[in-house]
DNA sequence: AATATTTAGATGTATCTACATCAAATGTCC
DNA sequence: GGACATTTGATGTAGATACATCTAAATATT
């Protein structure tokens, strides 16, 4: 269903509102998606959000504020994140000896094993998207999405 | 900041998933920019969505449930948001003569001067984006985005 | 008509977000 | 070295979301 069907809207203001309302009913609609595929795994989009980062360490240790800096959702509170992601055996935390202020983290082995397992549903998602956006259609509204991010 | 250096990905599996995680954090940071324009009116962005939804009814009362099936977060609990809206006095609930089971809902005089108030400030929001999109690339993108609204 | 099903809305609970504040460690500037 | 500011992360809180459950009212079924 079409954005403007699902808010009920005959009209819109511009059409520069309307990008803006359909930006966000899309990313809320997304995110609604990610809930559902994720949650027979007992993680959240936020904490997959983190497993993903950690990830992409290899293994390699990142301290909170890094996890914090990539985010998604640049209001996520890390710290709890990772508490609940702690809880689950998913990470550990690590002190940092050339800093005692930070924390590392790192997957633990059932994170790793997690997190890949859920690349693998995720992945399969995404290829889906073949269909609804080719690869220079995506470019483009790529583009044109990061324009907004781009404001001074 | 371009998305791809928000999150500090060097590079992506695909440039579909490029374009959802530009969605979901584009998105994330427009309701950032929403609730800091808003704050100081006591409102968060999910009341706004149903103040805006009342002043397009003109004064005409709307059920509950209505409310509902156009926010654009579909999981907004409405029941609770308009009881933080009936808290402040922004709006009223009434009784439904035909359907004793509605609950329908109308703006107070001082929710319609809010709302009043409101929509300039957001106006002037959504007028500084004609210098990010033009008329045709807004409605370039809607058509982008809501390939995924109407997938099956 | 009697019963069952569906619908509208409220509410309980756990979790999460948004934001402020706090404490400890480090940096900076004189 | 010492006063002050900044950074890092934890935590308190108010409020919102996600989801299940509950009640009352309306509608459908038999």
């Amino acid at each position: 269903m079409k954005t403007s069907e699902a808010l009920q809207m005959a009209s819109f203001a511009s059409t520069q509102e309307q990008l803006v309302l359909t930006v966000l009913h899309t990313a809320s609609a997304m995110l609604s998606k990610h809930r559902v595929l994720l949650k027979p795994y007992g993680v959240t989009p936020e904490q997959f959000n983190i497993l993903r980062i950690l990830r992409g360490q290899q293994g390699k240790p990142i301290a909170l504020r890094d996890i914090s800096n990539r985010m998604i959702d640049k209001n996520s509170n890390t710290s709890r994140l990772v508490d609940k992601l702690l809880a689950k055996g998913l990470v550990q935390r690590e002190a940092c000896p050339e800093d005692r202020r930070r924390v590392d983290i790192v997957l633990t082995p059932s994170g790793r094993q997690l997190i890949e397992e859920l690349k693998n549903i995720m992945d399969q998602e995404i290829s889906s998207l073949n269909g609804v956006w080719s690869e220079s259609e995506a470019k483009n509204a790529i583009l044109l999405l990061d324009r907004w991010n781009e404001q001074p």
